[in-house]
DNA sequence: GTGAAAGCGCTAACAG
DNA sequence: CTGTTAGCGCTTTCAC
């Protein structure tokens, strides 16, 4: 362990004085900044990052609160804030919850400990009430329009939503279903909320049996088209909230020789490349965009007004 | 900053006292214990994570070096790792490189200043003579066959496509492409390696305008599939190191007209959801089994054998 | 320009 | 069982 004495003593100088090379300080003599060097190359001297966290306390490193990383959004969201931490010369932290309760807590834990200098929540699945004791004095950024918090960044999911039902209704579809993930959290919530709105302003019902949660994955999409198949009373237009989830209702109906969109209309969103790919008419939902903004939200001292991020539609065949 | 002198004092005990309960050691004497505890309570005490690391000289972190968060594979990965990792009480550095050398030897010199207690390289860029001044003493696993490391997980890729090769021929497939990402790496080579060999054993020439480089995403399929419609000579299958470049291949096929198989034949790798959504042959490949191995590689002192992971080929109707 | 010294907050060996 | 003390390695104020 060759630390930073043993440098000062190798090139004669203080410890300070070692520092202030290795942290390019200005006021050093040439020579000796040299000599420090030279012991700093002779020593194969690596400073000690820790020793360096614990004396300035801070990390350099923010941590990201998400349930899985291997959905396409969440990776989506992930490259937007790494690429912006690189900037800055931050280091990222997952903390992946599952949306486990206790692991999620997990992480507003370390970030007391100070094991990281802030915390971007993806998504989360404990209660805004939950979560407060843990949030006082500390940068947590959420990526929802969760009142009562300070910094955010989000779409704007009652309006997409709304904006979804206006663009199905002139072309005919009055019967309209929703595919979404989960029914808890704001953005869940608003995109609920503007289903329901939407539905009634146009002169309907919403109907409960055509609202498919827990729908994530490609597979969860071939199990709604399945579902869908077994109604009585079929919707004519399904929004899906992820553009897998559309994918996999879009491929299976193919295989049952069900036509889209005449005898159903798929309007998806994100307009990940697997929404091209299928000819689906999605939302383009900034989500890389999404992650920076986060990011930068984190870096900024006094929290500024909330980032709302715009979504349009991207045509194709599937309405 | 409530720290653990000011828990010592208001408890009346010793700072080691302190440290003992706080770290469940036994020998503490209940009523102390009590007291401590109760200190922490109304102090609002929490340990100051940076401390510990320092202290202990170690972090209970593990750095992931990878190129990108957005793809299917390195999400899968990452997930396998994470879920080992905290079974384990680790958590999860991500350095995401692009592929750029200098930000992939940031993380091994991030493993030097101790900022992470070891390295698992998903993917790399710089050459092994490069690393390795930074791999002496170190813990440091690859995801791939590389000579002159100890830690190492990954598929025998050279036997994969071979096998790939022997499944397309007797179908009536004499002429094969490849489609892969890069022509650099371990598993790359090896690839190319087997795509050759397995030519060449069936009496056929390896043709360099069959294989097609750079290829990760949906989009690079679609492209693929344009670029073979204007070959002259084609080859009747192509084998595709991703589904993703397999689904953009299969969707721009459908768009064109060209029917697969009997146009064209595609057998894929990884067989991740959307090669069954497209109906896609591919070779399973397990992802998050490769990243939890690595985890567990990560954990053993002396290095054992190197892990080998088996593939197996989950046929659709794209062959 | 430079150095001494006081932290940063915790762990663990040692002595009792 | 418990306390003292010497680290862990770097930063930074203050005085010269």
């Amino acid at each position: 362990m060759t630390n930073i004495r043993k440098i000062a003593h190798k090139a004669g100088v203080s410890v300070s004085t070692v520092s202030r090379v290795l942290n390019d300080h200005p006021y050093v003599k040439e020579e000796k900044r040299q000599k420090v060097l030279q012991a700093v190359k002779e020593l194969n001297y690596i400073k000690n990052a820790n020793a360096v966290h614990l004396s300035k306390g801070k990390t350099y490193c923010i941590g990201v609160v998400l349930p899985f990383l291997n959905l396409p959004y969440f990776g989506e969201i992930l490259q937007g804030i790494a690429g912006e931490a690189l900037k800055h010369g931050y280091h990222l932290k997952v903390f992946q919850t599952d949306y486990e309760k206790e692991a999620e807590l997990d992480a507003f834990h370390r970030l007391q400990m100070k094991e990281v200098d802030g915390l971007i929540i993806a998504s989360r699945t404990n209660s805004l009430e939950t979560l407060s004791p843990f949030l006082h004095g500390q940068n947590v950024v959420f990526c929802e329009n969760l009142h009562g918090t300070e910094k955010k960044v989000f779409i704007n999911h009652y309006e997409a939503i709304r904006a979804g039902i206006d663009h199905l209704q002139p072309r005919g579809h009055k019967e309209i279903g929703l595919c979404i993930h989960r029914t808890f959290g704001t953005n869940s919530e608003e995109r609920i909320r503007g289903f329901s709105d939407g539905i009634e302003a146009s002169g309907q019902q919403v109907r409960k049996e055509w609202i498919f949660t827990e729908c994530i994955d490609l597979k969860d999409g071939r199990e709604v088209l399945l579902h869908w198949q077994e109604l009585k009373q079929k919707p004519t237009a399904l929004i899906v909230t992820s553009d897998q989830v559309a994918a996999g209702i879009v491929s299976e109906a193919r295989r049952k020789g069900i036509v889209i969109p005449d005898d159903l209309a798929i309007l998806s969103f994100d307009n990940h490349p697997i929404a091209e790919a299928f000819d689906i008419t999605s939302f383009e939902v900034p989500i890389r965009k999404l992650g920076e903004e986060a990011f930068n939200l984190f870096l900024e001292d006094n929290a500024s007004a909330p980032v709302i991020l715009e979504t349009h539609l991207i045509e194709r065949t599937s309405v």
